[in-house]
RNA sequence: GGAGAGAUGGCAGAGUGGUCGAAUGCGGUGGUCUUGAAAACCAUUGUACAGCAAUGUACCGGGGGUUCGAAUCCCUCUCUCUCCGCCA
């Protein structure tokens, strides 16, 4: 959520960059700023008149005092006057707060200039390209066949407990399952990031600290209860609301988490769904960082640059793109993904989205920082993926495929303790 | 599941109807002293909104109520703790 003075100062600007998103905003900011105008003046108006009846009480209170009474009985009148127009104009104003806030919700973040214009994902930059497309024998296989043939994973079973999307990984699949995550946190934390372990489940405040309600609830796998919880679609909402309603004071602070990351992925069916490619529920190592204003870019270089390093050592070839105004989420102002080429498929998978939402999620969260006046001023936010496992996952068998078995890259044999699955 | 206690500033902890945005201690910041540091001493130190400012207003877990006036009384919700039961 943009703040209403930062949307104050930059107006225009503001109404211009969102059409990089293809987004007219001009009607929602105009409402927005009048809006504004009008609860300033209702909360002057409800500031003296509560003034007005704090003198009052105070007055009243001295007579008391003094054993003059009788003499307050017009006083109070008068103050029960004042209260009850006070409260006339105080509701007015939780209206005008709440109709805000409706207003500003609405309002995705806004893209850094250098993002280019673009309607969908055909329209993205690509970066960097890293590594050889590998090519296969003859009978190469998917990696949902491969998955099957060498019984890695069992999709049926998890069919039969849960429901599509939601695959069970058996024997050396399963051990390789988590020799990913470890070797991912290993490298997290050896960057300086530091490792959390932090519930499945949130509340509906962190949900909304992070960007993901009130919008996107259909995205998610809401548990009803007394008070409503739902299941985390990636680490990045429990972690990034640690630091809900915090004044932080050093920077940067990073964390890193392992979590299974659950989403609804309504409406998507098909090809695109086969296997590994999109599930319901999925492995994910996250890395957050909460940065100075000034420092944001920088540590977002440096998480992309993080991220490429893993790639690197997995031996897997993979793009790095810059995500145009189209394709940009809601909350994010820049945005670089990682796709490596899953030669099985013979198409580029989506592994690692590292992201910059500046102040859009601190404001959400209050997490703030004091400048060197000592004023508060609004934290920036980062988060990516380091790494999503399931398309990883695929590339490697698929890459690694061979007439003698699926070998595994050096990196993770002293996690998975083999280097060949047969 | 049963019974009880509690929620106050960064932390600890006072405050039961008016002078309380809130004592005190710790911590933080600035200063004095010191070759430097520590100690000691002095000062300062919550958040948000409005305002050029002076200042005003709101906030003592959330919401509502009583009252001229609420951190303080009442209702309600949430959360935490203790004891008993159950249990990984």
């Amino acid at each position: 959520m943009l703040h209403i003075t930062n949307i104050r100062e930059n107006k225009e600007n503001f109404i211009t960059l969102l059409k990089i998103k293809n987004i007219d905003a001009a009607d929602l900011v105009i409402s927005a700023i009048s809006k504004d105008d009008e609860r300033k003046k209702n909360q002057k108006s409800v500031d003296d008149l509560l003034a007005q009846g704090n003198k009052l009480a105070k007055k009243i209170g001295e007579l008391y005092k003094i054993g003059q009474a009788d003499k307050a009985s017009t006083l109070k009148e008068e103050s029960s006057l004042i209260k009850e127009r006070s409260k006339k104009l105080q509701e007015k104003q939780t209206i005008l707060e709440k109709e805000i806030q409706e207003i500003l919700v609405q309002i995705p973040n806004i893209p850094h200039p250098s993002v280019p214009v673009g309607k969908s994902d055909a329209d993205n930059i690509t970066i960097k390209e890293v590594g050889k497309i590998p090519t296969l024998f003859d009978g190469a296989k998917p990696h949902w066949e491969l998955a099957n043939d060498y019984k890695l994973i069992d999709f049926d079973l998890g069919n039969k407990i849960t429901g599509a999307g939601f695959p069970v990984y058996t024997n050396k699949g399963a051990r390789l399952q988590r020799a990913l995550i470890a070797y991912f946190l290993d490298k997290n934390i050896d960057a300086g990031y530091i490792e959390y372990l932090p519930p499945h489940v949130v509340n509906e405040a962190s949900g909304f600290g992070t960007g993901q309600l009130p919008k996107f609830e259909e995205d998610l796998y809401k548990i009803p209860s007394e008070t409503d919880l739902y299941l985390i679609p990636t680490a990045e909402v429990p972690v990034t609301n640690f630091f809900r309603d915090i004044i932080v004071n050093e920077f940067p602070i990073k964390c890193t988490a392992y979590t299974p990351c659950f989403r609804r992925e309504a409406g998507s069916y098909g090809k695109e769904v086969r296997g590994l490619n999109r599930l319901h529920q999925f492995d994910k190592v996250e890395i957050v960082q909460i940065q100075h204003p000034e420092k944001s870019y920088e540590a977002l270089d440096s998480m992309v640059h993080h991220v490429a390093i893993i790639l690197d050592e997995l031996e897997l070839p993979y793009r790095i793109l810059q995500l145009c105004g189209g394709d940009l989420s809601f909350t994010s102002a820049l945005t670089y993904d990682f796709e490596v080429f899953s030669a099985g498929q013979e198409r580029w998978l989506e592994v690692s989205s590292v992201s910059n939402f500046e102040s859009y999620q601190a404001n959400r969260l209050k997490l703030r920082y004091k400048d060197e006046n000592g004023k508060n001023k609004l934290c920036h936010t980062l988060n990516g993926s380091a790494l999503a496992l399931p398309r990883v996952y695929a590339a490697l068998l698929e890459n690694n495929q061979t007439t003698e078995g699926i070998k595994i890259p050096q990196v993770l044999q002293p996690y998975t303790g083999f280097d060949i699955i047969k």
